[in-house]
DNA sequence: CACTGATGTGCACTGCGTGCAAGTCTCTGC
DNA sequence: GCAGAGACTTGCACGCAGTGCACATCAGTG
């Protein structure tokens, strides 16, 4: 029988993960993501450099790990509404799963700032972009009208609300998170898709 | 008085800068982005690591620095668009100067495909996405009706713009170059734009 | 022809990421 | 309760990207 695969390994792993993820975040935080070095990370954490990358495959992974479930939330709340929505309101609706992720206010600007304010870490909001387009564009297409090229239009309009969700993010840390996030993802949506 | 800053001293450098994007566009295609070390190509092309580096910032430059200046390109024609058009349309209008860089249209596929086929350079793209994005905004935005913010509407539309682009640049590696690009802008730019 | 400044180049160094070969710990079957 | 299979940790040694520095070299100037 092979009911749970093992409680304690998996749990303790879970549990270094997330430390690594935390240490990482306040050293980042503190002295900035370049000035940062893995060395340091582990060494905090309490472990060895070769044992962080045993848990994260790069830098940036660990910076972003710790928010890179967020597209499986995101896919799978599209995925509850109902299937005659409209897509771009589905979207929006999946994209507020990010305001239900338990964490105070403060910390989320802090979070958001790191990540969002480094040079350095574009590569891995791409990434993350590039994944989350996998994830979403599948579940768009078949609410889109027969129309040959489906798949595509898909691909464009999950690219191009995950896009409006980045400049939105962006705008939010440059105000300093005064205003509402979705108010300005609303404004960058009715932006580009308002006909002149 | 300082006419010309130097003629042969730029100019070799623009001839030497050249050949190194070429080169390493030659091993990228032959033995892929990952397997080809910055050493190899300084090498082929007859010069130190140490000096491809006073040409190039990184291995990725060196691999996208080529199209690098299409931003400037884009920006100069998009300002030369009358100033009542339609930004959308100013931007097709834009981005087609791309179709006008002289080349054939094999070469054309061949390194569009290296660029958008390796894994690697997404962040390059992210970062040439970004400053693209910063060239056309500050365009876009007295075009808009003013609303208290335009400079972040300005944004989304120049964002959602390049990712329409993005996507039918994948897309058509993925078809083999066998389709129209502009044919797959305008679907990507109509998909998000339609009303549901 | 000597001078100045820009450029080419070697060298050493930091940091990320990986393969390998121990050693250590956890669970399993006996 | 114990021995062995298998996973996790760790140190070590690499390779590669990128940078700072010092020295050599070469184009252009008076």
């Amino acid at each position: 029988m092979v009911q749970k695969p093992t409680p304690i390994r998996e749990q303790t792993r879970a549990v270094v993960r997330s430390l690594l993820a935390q240490t990482a975040l306040e050293l980042f935080a503190a002295k900035g993501y370049d000035d940062t070095t893995v060395e340091e990370v582990a060494a905090a954490a309490g472990v060895s450099r070769r044992t962080l990358f045993n848990y994260f495959r790069s830098k940036e992974d660990l910076a972003l790990g710790g928010i890179s479930e967020q597209g499986e939330l995101i896919a799978a709340r599209f995925a509850e509404r109902p299937a005659d929505e409209d897509p771009w309101a589905s979207l929006r609706a999946a994209f507020r799963v990010l305001e239900e992720i338990e964490t105070t206010a403060e910390r989320r600007l802090e979070v958001v700032t790191i990540l969002f304010g480094n040079e350095s870490l574009r590569p891995g909001h791409a990434e993350k972009q590039a994944r989350w387009q996998d994830l979403l564009a599948p579940l768009i297409e078949p609410r889109l009208p027969d129309s040959g090229r489906r798949a595509f239009e898909a691909r464009a309009i999950a690219a191009a609300a995950i896009t409006c969700l980045q400049a939105a993010l962006e705008e939010w840390v440059r105000r300093g998170g005064r205003v509402d996030l979705f108010e300005l993802y609303d404004t960058a949506v009715q932006a580009i898709r308002r006909l002149a």
